[in-house]
DNA sequence: TTTT
DNA sequence: TTTT
């Protein structure tokens, strides 16, 4: 079965940082991704959908890091819904995509004006999967030894 | 802007089929992912999650015709989410699945024990998406003319 | 059956474009993803793989207004491999990407120095899928219709 | 950066393995993906591409065990390009897609007849992620926790 | 070289 | 609500 989320768009707000008790790290943020379309009447329309997002361990600490309003990412995850009860008791749902990789496309585009300014930009940053260094191995491996077939 | 969603799992119940007004048609489903993991105890669990998909006009066709209660698909499409007011005025999200392609993967697996087997089971069947057919002129212009390159 | 290619990288070349006798215009480009690793001795490598991808049609005359060398796009396709046989009858193999859509998600990165400037950067330009106009007319239709569910 | 490819598709035969002196397993297979077009004339046609993929370690392990020719795979992986020389000093260039990820959507669905039929079938087998287990903790806190959101 |  |  496969589950898999890929958006490429812009952060609305900073993340949101916690340290859990147990010490792991978890970041929320949303990402609008907007699509163009004519209506009816020829005009071109603009409609934006904004998905919640959740990091975790050394995902939240790299958008702690990395990720600003803004941001423009491409995210990779898969999509999750948690059933709880409001105050009301009435069931209620939330969906959110749990990302499992992201990189960003370049830095935020706006202009910050909390002055908060004193984070590294960096573009293109990687926030790789945990397999990402075995696969360098991988390849290390390929280079040296004698390929199979 | 980027929003893909990528699903293969299983269909939790037929798909409900309505014809809009306009003659338009649309049909909605849930669809079922299963992940297993260890827990701490080391013992595996499985997490299920239900996705709401819609698919508009000929994917609606489609589905009517080759999708059941238990067919395993393949799905994408893209996230969108809606804002509606319940009944006491409190603000709700929906999100929802809207696929572009989908494609079934096998049949339903068990015996369908309401005796309502008149259908095609067609596993494999295509519905693809409206540029297919444009691509296979693609093809055809491919093999039949010399390519400039 | 499944078949899809998803690509964020930068141009190597302005793309190559052609038109075939039939009036089906064609365009050519490279796309380089790279990939940081560290290799054994603790350095960071990059490793860079150049993608040959191919579209036709409206994604060409759009690869032609809006990509150059250097631009950064988000591409999607699809894996095809071609046989033919150099001069000496020996067998091979090409592969390329089809593209089915793509998006700049940004304008060229370094400076043009060929004097070439005269086209518009069009950062995060629209070179939709066939579909996405009647996509447009399912938001609206779900947007003016009593939705049926 | 990213690069990625998804099949789902039938191997043609079976994995061939190799072990490296260095105790690294890799397997090599082959994986058909079919689409099927309306031809100038109206007539279906279909076009199969054959995939070279490699897949390594515990991949390559669990490609020993459950893949056999004919069976039917989800997989994911990058898309990878290497540059040789043939015995007259020719380049060329072969290309195959590495990948980071399969699962069984069924078994080898004809009968096996060279009589090697001592393995287990497992269809839906798993062969996740070097993360996923991981994932499986990171469930685990969300239950476990109060959410701090 | 798979499969329907 | 699916399936193994």
């Amino acid at each position: 079965m496969i589950n898999k989320v890929t958006l490429v768009g812009r952060l609305g707000a900073d993340p949101e940082i916690r340290t859990l008790g147990s010490g792991v790290m978890v970041a929320k943020f949303s990402v609008a991704t907007s699509e163009s379309y004519k209506d009816r009447s020829g005009q071109w329309q603009e409609e934006t959908q904004w998905h919640d997002v959740v990091v975790w361990r050394n995902l939240a600490e790299r958008a702690q890091t990395y990720l600003r309003k803004g941001s423009m990412i491409y995210l990779d995850g898969k999509l999750t819904h948690r059933k709880w009860q409001d105050k009301d008791g009435n069931p209620r749902r939330t969906t959110e995509v749990v990302g499992a990789f992201f990189r960003v496309l370049d830095g935020k585009r706006d202009g910050n004006d909390d002055g908060n300014d004193d984070y590294a930009a960096a573009p293109e940053s990687p926030a790789e999967r945990t397999h990402t260094e075995r696969s360098g191995q991988d390849r290390q491996l390929e280079a040296e030894e004698d390929l199979p077939f």
